[in-house]
DNA sequence: AAGCCGTTCTTCATTTTTGAAGAACAGCAC
DNA sequence: GTGCTGTTCTTCAAAAATGAAGAACGGCTT
């Protein structure tokens, strides 16, 4: 006995009237005219060889064979719906957004990106080096770099990537004309930079007030223009030591004293929920974290 | 975003370029033309915003996204098979075979097919009166109702419906001119009828002829004519009580002395295993067998 | 190197499916 | 009763899908 069912779309139309109860009102559900509904039924109980509905002015009912093969149709129909659901997701740019203070996207970052790019061609990245804190819980990126000086927000998915560390650096022409604190407590009468920033940074102002008065702090909207003003020596400012090293090996910022205990923050690795919801974030985010925590180790 | 994916036929092309890699073997696989199958994917590929496949002149092989959607694809296929087959079983015409002695079909039982046909019109009986024993294990019945004096065959699926008595009866006419005998023992020189069956037949035959010398049976090949010489007095048998019991109250047949506790017999149902998968063939049985039995209690 | 085989793509006539419009019918409200 | 609404069926022209044939291409065998 061949197999004479072929057009498994016809159990569209099935599921269209057995749920509207008339082709007419099937085909408008379905889009298509009244007729084709009619038709297609008729087809079906062609190759199946069964009466699937009584006809009457009224509409089509289903009668007991249409009613013991509606579960099997709603089967395919739910094997269909996941097909479409996935061949959606597959279409879908498989694109990661990764925020990061721009002084995070180093040459040996990069490596780590370039590395995870020619594995997987497929995959777009998304590099978003703003100073400012974008939400992750309101999607507007999928995964954060970022030093924090409190505890994140419990819903995000966290990688420790290492503990950093801060102190008081100064050029050598502030040492030169006002010489450099040797502690926390020498630093009274000595210039700062500072910003006008939340988070970490608004936790590091507070510290540097603890310690000087606010008319020694100069304040900077810019990231980069605070840490030229440092650079050029007409103030002092708190680095993170990590991200100073080069500097500090040439010679042009000096570190005024070790790195006080009070001011180290945890460096994380964050991902949205729902990016990490997705697989090509979850699979990055276990190549990415350990490389990126490796640089810091 | 609406749902563009209509044509779940399409799956089924997609699964034979798929298996066979290319568009003209699957076209042939399919029994539809090349340029068809090609126009297929394309379509499938444009509804889904994927490619599926790699073209080369070598044929077509599937991308990573294809291989993805492949296992979601079988499980629309099999869907698509499972639903085609109980249609297949539905369309199938409902017919339930019934063999049983014809005596077994009194008013009382039709009552009962009766009653089962208005509430199942779409199912077809056919009754098997046959004496001879049909085979149930090779399909030359579905149902048979029998009185047994060995245990069924193990693979037979077996109701118990009661266990049926025999003893041996005498027509007035007999008892008239050489009377009846008391007891078992008692039977010598009594004039029987038998038949040249086997099964239970054969085993009250066999009980008989321990209380009577074989020239005594009169053998017939016939039931009907066998139990008529019975009720003409020209010898007696041995008759259920179950069947008997209107001629015997009427008088018309003679109990000659109780029913001997060897001579009882099994009464049961017996459904073959294959038409016992058929959910018809079970729902019958549920239905049929407690008000069957209902009529021997 | 030449020829064959299996493949994809293109083209166009043919076949199939579809849609629009309308007839006919039954239930229902007024 | 009358008209309205929702329904099925019928008809036929239009649209869409299909198939057949052939060009082009590359690997393979001889």
């Amino acid at each position: 006995m061949k197999n004479g069912f072929q057009n498994w779309s016809d159990v569209r139309v099935f599921l269209a009237v057995c749920r509207k109860g008339s082709t007419l009102a099937a085909s408008n559900a379905l889009g298509v005219a009244q007729p084709t509904v009619a038709r297609r039924i008729e087809a079906l109980e062609h190759v199946f060889g069964l009466t699937l509905f009584e006809r009457d002015n009224r509409g089509f009912r289903p009668t007991d064979a249409a009613r013991t093969l509606l579960p099997l149709a709603e089967a395919l129909e739910t094997a269909a719906e996941a097909l479409a659901d996935r061949a959606h997701d597959l279409s879908q740019p498989r694109l990661i957004r990764i925020t990061a203070y721009s002084g995070n996207f180093s040459p040996r970052v990069s490596d780590i990106f370039t590395a995870y790019m020619a594995m997987h061609p497929d995959i777009q990245f998304e590099f978003l080096p703003s100073a400012k804190t974008l939400d992750l819980m309101a999607g507007e990126a999928d995964i954060a770099l970022r030093i924090l000086g409190e505890p994140p927000e419990p819903e995000l998915i966290c990688r420790h990537i290492s503990t950093a560390r801060f102190s008081v650096y100064g050029a050598p022409a502030y040492a030169a004309k006002h010489g450099l604190p040797k502690s926390p407590e020498d630093m009274k009468g000595h210039c700062f930079v500072t910003s006008d920033r939340t988070g970490l940074l608004k936790r590091l102002e507070e510290w540097m007030l603890r310690h000087v008065s606010p008319d020694r702090l100069q304040r900077y909207s810019e990231i980069e223009l605070m840490d030229a003003a440092v650079r050029s020596g007409r103030a002092l400012g708190i680095r993170n030591l990590r991200l100073v090293e080069g500097e500090e090996k040439a010679g042009t910022l000096i570190r005024c004293f070790e790195p006080p205990e009070e001011l180290s923050a945890q460096h994380l690795m964050l991902v949205s929920p729902d990016a990490y919801r997705r697989p090509e974030v979850k699979m990055f985010t276990k190549f990415f974290a350990p490389r990126y925590a490796a640089i810091f180790r």
